[in-house]
DNA sequence: CACTTGACCTGTCCGC
DNA sequence: TGCGGACAGGTCAAGT
């Protein structure tokens, strides 16, 4: 569910809260979230500052005066929440937030740091991870040497993402758009998104799309991630911040959930369907099925 | 090699 | 009310 524009609002949130940060301890619950050796988070990750956060593709990098770095990735419900000295014993995050006092049955890591202050990783299913690395190892990780373009980085357009499309010219669209290897960070919300602004059917075989079509594919799919990361991403169920606090993506959304209801552009009703394994929204006035 | 499907997990919801 | 099963969907491994 943390597709780039979630992935992103948490690192700008983190970005404001953790550089200079000095972690004093850190905890975790099972292996799988945090498979890392004790003594090399003693050595790495203990008495290290945290520099800056990035993020790549839908992965996120907290980088650490050790010369480590802090990998994660949220996959499907992984939060990281920071809470600070002063939310420490109230009634935890206020207004829309969607977590309460932390630790809690979901916590998987505690990172405390010297001024009390704690950063959670909450993980309901376990599918999420975290990893201490070498920052200059980071790159070499296989996931990262096939991960595609940034689709919002200045030197993408839309003949690039025509051309990595089209490396997978005999599947359906849906399922090129969520291969990470053609592009990154695009998940199931954004794809169902970015097909029906291009008015592009999930099903339609890429080799058969138009350069129009790409083109519109291109302007669609870079305006829902632009506007989601300024509504703070969407939060269906498990998604929050890095203060805890839900996205309001989903308030502007055109088809993703919304099954049954109107389609703002034409006013047919929405229906979803079964595309490369995910459950896929579409206008069936807007986005016709090809041949 | 290209492509599709299943596994990994747990909480929630739906039908009986 | 309880219970089984379907569903959620990011990524990798396994299967076709």
């Amino acid at each position: 569910m943390p597709e780039l524009p979630e992935v992103e609002t948490v690192r700008l949130g983190l970005q404001r809260l953790l550089p200079g940060r000095v972690v004093t301890s850190a905890v975790s619950d099972t292996d799988k979230s945090f498979p890392n050796a004790l003594s090399d988070i003693q050595v790495f990750l203990v008495g290290a500052s945290v520099v800056t956060v990035a993020r790549r593709a839908k992965v996120l990098l907290i980088e650490l005066s050790s010369k480590y770095s802090l990998v994660v990735h949220l996959k499907m419900t992984g939060q990281l929440v920071f809470v600070g000295t002063e939310e420490r014993f109230g009634a935890g995050h206020p207004n829309d937030s969607l977590v309460g006092h932390l630790p809690d049955r979901s916590t998987r890591v505690t990172l405390e740091f010297a001024d009390g202050s704690h950063l959670y990783f909450n993980d309901q299913r376990k599918f999420g991870w975290m990893r201490l690395l070498p920052t200059a190892e980071v790159p070499m990780l296989d996931f990262f040497q096939k991960v595609g373009p940034e689709p919002l980085s200045s030197d993408f357009s839309w003949r690039d993402l025509q051309a990595r499309l089209l490396r997978r010219k005999n599947t359906n669209i849906k399922a090129a758009l969520l291969d990470q290897t053609v592009v990154a960070g695009i998940g199931n919300i954004y794809a169902d998104e970015s097909l029906w602004g291009a008015k592009i059917h999930p099903t339609t075989i890429v080799r058969d799309i138009t350069e129009s079509q790409f083109k519109a594919l291109y302007e669609a799919l870079t305006a829902v991630l632009r506007l989601s990361i300024a509504k703070g991403g969407s939060t269906d169920k498990n998604y929050v911040n890095a203060e805890g606090k839900r996205g309001s993506y989903l308030d502007f959304a055109s088809v993703f959930r919304r099954e049954g209801l109107p389609c703002p552009r034409c006013g047919t009703i929405i229906i979803k369907s079964r595309v490369a394994g995910r459950g896929t929204h579409t206008c069936p006035h807007c986005q016709p099925l090809s041949k």
